[in-house]
DNA sequence: TTTGTATTAGTAGCAGGTACTAAAAATAAG
DNA sequence: CTTATTTTTAGTACCTGCTACTAATACAAA
């Protein structure tokens, strides 16, 4: 419908379909009041592939990334790990894990990075009971990378304390005392 | 390949295209060793939808997923909201929030509605620098519908005191108290 | 007017289907 | 063993959203 000139078209092609990849080149050549052939070649010259390979791209993408933080069962990378004793995870953050105005890492990465770590350490089927003493203390920024080290301090039968603290460049950002309990799974 | 009876290449089927989306009728066919009429025939009884569907499906889904607990501010649905006072928000789980052995709901799903919805009632700028007393009473299981209510306890300068308590059914899950600093967003 | 770029039109072919018809094969029932 | 019924294959026409290519047309500056 607008009557912009090719520079600008190509412009704006590429933030259209980068903020809306499900759109068919039919759509786009209305939107833009050109035809079929010229978005074509547009998407040729921006190297756009077609609808459906963006929708692929889309859905394999998050695919991954929901189990991320989603099904996956440790938040961020296990480096080391001793059972019943110590383990050490890494985490590097990016800007999908903080908020856009602030910058900052949002909390539950942190605390997820923390939490199943605490999890991973014991050799058990365990559920989180109790969390104690959490200190925040720096705000983690985006792009920043996280080093958690849990300790197991106690065990007392199927109760289990877990120390974790979480470091960027040996600064402290956050500690916490996790309480896990050993459940059991017969009904299964 | 395998000599299996209708039945059970259906739920196999079924199975499978829940596991991977990814799939052709061709590539099934193969997988089972019969011809892509019977994978049609199959998936039209399983009311399966064709491959670029199911990919779609994956891509809206997960656009949307991913801005659920990624970038999305808020956790849950905010149902109720009184600034600096008290808010509630509801939070429906699903077997992509829980463990696969114990269909237990992740940790973080809920501390996330908690800090999330703490932070929500607050109105300005702010970082979790404290957590303290959580309790995690029961585990919740995946399904269940997760009632979130925070109350604004004190306001000391810039900082904010404010408890979260999360229900299933009006049975207590979780409690929490969260300590939040306003900030400056001056450098921006 | 010529030259060049931008745009449009049109065709063949492809992947991965739907929707339909019909035949062949396997299984069950009499 | 022979029907009857179910299950599986085969085959065709058509669909969407393209790619890849050729050719014609519009617009603009030299």
């Amino acid at each position: 419908m607008k009557k912009v000139k090719k520079k600008e078209r190509l412009e704006l092609l590429q933030k259209i379909v980068d903020e809306d990849p499900f759109l068919t080149d039919e759509e786009l050549s209305e939107r833009f009041g050109v035809s079929i052939q010229t978005i074509r070649l547009d998407r040729l010259k921006l190297n756009i592939p077609e609808l459906r390979e963006r929708v692929k791209h889309v859905a394999t993408e998050n695919y991954g990334k929901v189990r991320s933080i989603g099904a996956s069962e440790i938040v961020g990378e296990l480096i080391d790990l001793e059972l019943n004793k110590s383990g050490i995870s890494l985490l590097q953050t990016d800007k999908t894990m903080a908020f856009q105005k602030t910058k900052m890492v949002m909390g539950h990465y942190i605390f997820a990075m923390a939490e199943s770590l605490a999890m991973a350490v014991i050799d058990a089927n365990v559920a989180i009971t109790g969390v104690a003493n959490i200190k925040y203390r720096v705000p983690v920024m985006e792009g920043q990378k996280l080093v958690a080290k849990a300790e197991v301090v106690r065990i007392r039968g199927s109760e289990y304390f877990v120390h974790v603290k979480i470091n960027v460049n040996n600064d402290q950002v956050f500690r916490g005392k996790f309480i896990l309990v050993a459940i059991d799974l017969k009904e299964d």
